[in-house]
DNA sequence: CACATATCAGCGTAACTGACATCG
DNA sequence: CCGATGTCAGTTACGCTGATATGT
């Protein structure tokens, strides 16, 4: 037989109670899954979900500069340049340096960008319903009420 | 005036309603923002989320090899060996050759294991109570399940 | 032989910090 | 001089893969 267990060792297999219930164990592994799905989903659309946050910004403010751009989607600005560098690259973006404010550049959508962003929303769509298939569409709301909760009272003690 | 705006530019600072309400976002931000809690939270013991998931596998069913420990946690056998050498620094487990398995350390809680855990037991209470702190009980129990629906879903899928 | 175990080396991404040159 | 901007370098942690030596 193969590794057979000696006897004097508990060798279940199966996560300990007191994990499971953890709430921000539970956090954790619901965000990990739900990462996992989005990004899969974006990469078959050569995409990744720094590039949907920008693309969201820009249409829905308009036009904008990096440090802008920063601040709409919480990206850190050092990071910011290798996205806008990859959607510039797909010509979803043009980068131009702004006129009026020499350190600045402004980051436009172009409607390459606009179209890639449309089959983005469908995108996310179908993969936000497929995350949440096991709730009802009440649960799903109730969710939702409450990671905001957590979320903005959080982020207003900062 | 400094940094004054062109004017043809949104400089809006917000974050645009589409993502806001973005479920998997919203799991992805509350997730980070409990584990930084937690993080902090457990240094202050000297201790990471690791090394408790390890001492109560160890505790709730007894001693164990590494690799059931890897199973019953979710940490990655190449990953524990690194998080067993740490407990074992502080003398919190003790790591021993299994005689009737060649391959196999057989891990062992030490009373300051035990210690250690139940003072980490208390710790963590108070900070899952802090990061639930905008959630009455009753939703508390909500998210609880909720969450626990989700990840069940999907490590069912596995 | 196939499989399990412990270990090490390494990768990709995310989140974050620090420094720097340029410009207002 | 102070502050904002874009950029680059680098750090830490995490989740995960691959290889290897040893043992069943």
């Amino acid at each position: 037989m193969t590794t057979q267990n000696s006897g004097h060792l508990g060798d279940t297999t199966e996560t300990p109670a007191r994990l499971r219930r953890l709430p921000s164990r539970l956090l954790s592994m619901a965000a990990a899954h739900a990462d996992r799905l989005i990004a899969a989903g974006l990469a078959a659309e050569d995409a990744r979900k720094w590039h949907y946050a920008v693309l969201v910004a820009l249409d829905e403010s308009g036009p904008a500069s990096q440090a802008t751009l920063s601040r709409r989607t919480g990206i850190y600005r050092s990071d910011l340049v290798a996205v806008i560098n990859e959607l510039a690259e797909r010509s979803l973006v043009e980068r131009a340096p702004d006129p009026d404010d020499r350190r600045r550049n402004v980051i436009t959508l172009t409607d390459r960008g606009h179209a890639h962003l449309a089959r983005l929303d469908e995108v996310l769509e179908t993969l936000q319903n497929g995350l949440l298939a096991p709730l009802a569409q009440e649960e799903r709301a109730t969710l939702v009420t409450l990671l905001t909760r957590l979320v903005d009272h959080h982020s207003q003690a900062t």
